[in-house]
DNA sequence: GCCGTTTTCGGCCCGACTGTTTTCAGTCG
């Protein structure tokens, strides 16, 4: 092991990928951003550390898009943190301007023209000129773009600083192993939003209990992705990680850690409710425990298991992610809490991609990962023609996949017919209209239709909404993927009455998909709530487009225990021969 | 910049839409 700071995937990948985004503001060869983006995408979904490779001197170029330079870049980076493509771009261009192309309608041609006519280089900087009026007399520009973009730097302001659930778990993971392996740490824990399963992370709250808090702390603060200590005491230490994220370390005695999880655990408004009805029992509540005070002294009435602090105050366990002060505290005391689903009881995947659209893997892999997950049943789920950057599926091609299918259904017979029934389906657009993009006859063969939105977000509300509800009639619709078509931390949902939606959804037996994607995890844990109070079936798919895609599975299920949803509420919970009925439309 | 070979250079995914233009560039997916 050398001293140097190890670097994550996910860290390379995102080295590269803004390597691509500054060779297009810079102007540079379409391919060879596209070569860096393939390369950032490599790095991002290798199972095996980078960084571990190349300190066994192991061979990058035989990853796919990973050829001599980026490897040697790579292998500079590993050595040295940062990409060497990186820190000469950052040397010519102001690193603001990647914000600047996070706003819609600003791509890297018109941040160059910002930059270099009006010196925008960064949000602040785009946001005075662009009230200024000196947007829209840009050529090229106008202003109608002005306009768009005031309004979509306020959106992009509010995503920055947050984290997706998906990156910061990876990057926490090993900062929890390190802090649970120091010496003299009885238990440690993840706490804080990141237990709870919010969908993105301002910060990362961890919790150890030790006597002594000096070793667990200094472990810390030596960590390999650690960049800067803000601040380092007894009881807490604050770290950045590279990349930004902030990690604070709580250590407390092992006397109250059960306290100590349930505060860090929150959420506020949660901890708010808790320590109220404390203090209607005559009881105070602290991260140093649940205590009652006599004659000027302090007992302590629950502590060191949070549980115990639970059942103290009259209340059955909630889990965390239920704590959001939604009624979980009334449930609890009703002893009515759901028993929210667990990863466990997810019997299928019913949303995925293979290489016939926009995946990498082929169906005999995807079907074989299905098996090994241990799934009853899968969906095979490529995309139809209107995505044609994805290689979507018209009738000709669907014909030919199909024909594909029946030989893999031949083989896999042949050889015992082991793992989980192969349902055929596709993801169709729901066109401007709410047409659907397939002729009837295949929307009848097909065992699976997902309908989805991928073109014309900007539609008004109403106009949204009724192309939705229209897709919605098509009897022959299962499932609507995605339902607000948000991608977390880059680009808001479109604008529509999800509430008209789930009504008609309940009416028409259409499932309502909590994506598990980490980039997407939609319909979110509120709006899953509100599709089940309207009668909706929910389906937690992956829409996977690889192997590695089926294992996001983990975050919707998350994310519906966030929106209270039980096993029997969802879909892919259910035994095959009731998912067939409800594809079939018949009773289930 | 990567890949693959017809092996060292040419292809790499591309169509729809928007707002800007007056025939199209830029953005998006």
């Amino acid at each position: 092991m050398s001293g140097v700071r190890r670097l994550g995937n996910a860290e390379i990948a995102a080295q590269l990928e803004r390597v691509a985004e500054l060779l297009e503001i810079d102007g540079a060869n379409a391919f060879r951003v596209r070569a860096y983006r393939n390369a950032a995408e490599t790095a991002a979904s290798h199972p095996e550390s980078l960084a571990a490779m190349v300190e066994q001197e192991a061979d990058l170029t035989l990853l796919r898009g990973i050829g001599k330079d980026i490897a040697s870049g790579i292998r500079a980076a590993v050595r040295e943190g940062t990409l060497p493509q990186l820190a000469e771009l950052s040397e010519r261009l102001p690193l603001g301007l990647l914000d600047v192309v996070q706003v819609p309608g600003v791509g890297p041609k018109r941040a160059r023209v910002l930059w270099q006519e009006r010196e925008v280089v960064d949000l602040d900087t785009l946001e005075r000129v662009a009230r200024e009026g000196r947007v829209a007399d840009l050529s090229g520009f106008g202003q109608k773009t002005q306009e768009k973009v005031l309004r979509g730097i306020e959106s992009v302001r509010a995503r920055q600083g947050r984290l997706r659930l998906g990156d910061t778990e990876q990057l926490v993971r090993p900062l929890l192993e390190l802090v649970g392996q120091s010496p003299g740490v009885v238990r440690a824990a993840v706490a804080g939003s990141l237990r709870r399963g919010r969908e993105t992370v301002g910060d990362v709250d961890l919790l150890a209990s030790a006597d002594d808090p000096e070793p667990v702390s200094t472990a810390l603060r030596e960590a390999d992705s650690v960049i800067s200590v803000l601040g380092s005491g007894d009881t807490k230490t604050s770290v950045v990680l590279r990349g930004g994220l902030q990690v604070d370390l709580r250590v407390v005695g092992d006397g109250s850690f059960g306290a100590a999880l349930a505060h860090f655990t929150g959420s506020k408004a949660h901890n708010v409710a808790m320590r109220q009805r404390a203090i209607e029992r005559g009881l105070t509540l602290s991260e140093y425990g649940l205590m009652r005070e006599e004659d000027g002294r302090e007992t302590v009435v629950a502590s060191k298991q949070e549980a115990e602090i639970y059942e103290a105050l009259g209340l059955a366990w909630i889990p965390p992610e239920l704590r959001e002060d939604r009624g979980e505290i009334a449930a609890a005391e009703r002893g009515e809490l759901p028993e929210l689903i667990e990863l466990e009881r997810i019997r299928g995947d019913l949303h995925w991609h293979t290489s016939w659209s926009d995946g990498s893997d082929d169906v005999a892999a995807m079907v074989a990962a299905c098996a090994e997950l241990g799934y009853e049943y899968c969906a095979i789920t490529d995309h139809s023609q209107a995505l044609r950057m994805t290689g979507g599926l018209d009738a000709a091609k669907l014909e030919r996949q199909w024909a594909e299918l029946d030989a893999f259904e031949a083989t896999r017979s042949e050889a015992g017919h082991e793992g989980p029934v192969l349902l055929r389906g596709l993801e169709v657009d729901i066109l401007r209209d709410g047409g659907l993009d397939l002729d009837e006859a295949w929307l009848e063969r097909l065992d699976l239709v997902i309908v989805s939105v991928h073109s014309h977000f900007d539609l008004p509300q109403a106009q949204q909404t009724a192309r939705i509800v229209r897709a919605l009639k098509h009897p022959q619709v299962n499932v609507l993927a995605h339902p607000t078509g948000r991608l977390l931390g880059r680009r808001d949902g479109y604008d529509v009455d999800l509430d008209a939606v789930f009504e008609v959804a309940a009416g028409q037996a259409v499932a309502i998909e909590c994506n598990a994607s980490p980039a997407r995890l939609d319909a979110g844990d509120v709006d899953l709530m509100r599709a089940a109070r309207a009668g909706c079936t929910a389906v937690i798919n992956t829409d996977a487009h690889s192997v590695a895609g089926l294992n996001d599975m983990r975050f919707g299920v998350l994310t519906a225990r966030r929106g209270w949803l039980t096993a029997g509420a969802i879909l892919n919970a259910w035994p095959l021969e009731r998912v067939r009925a409800f594809l079939e439309g018949r009773g289930y």
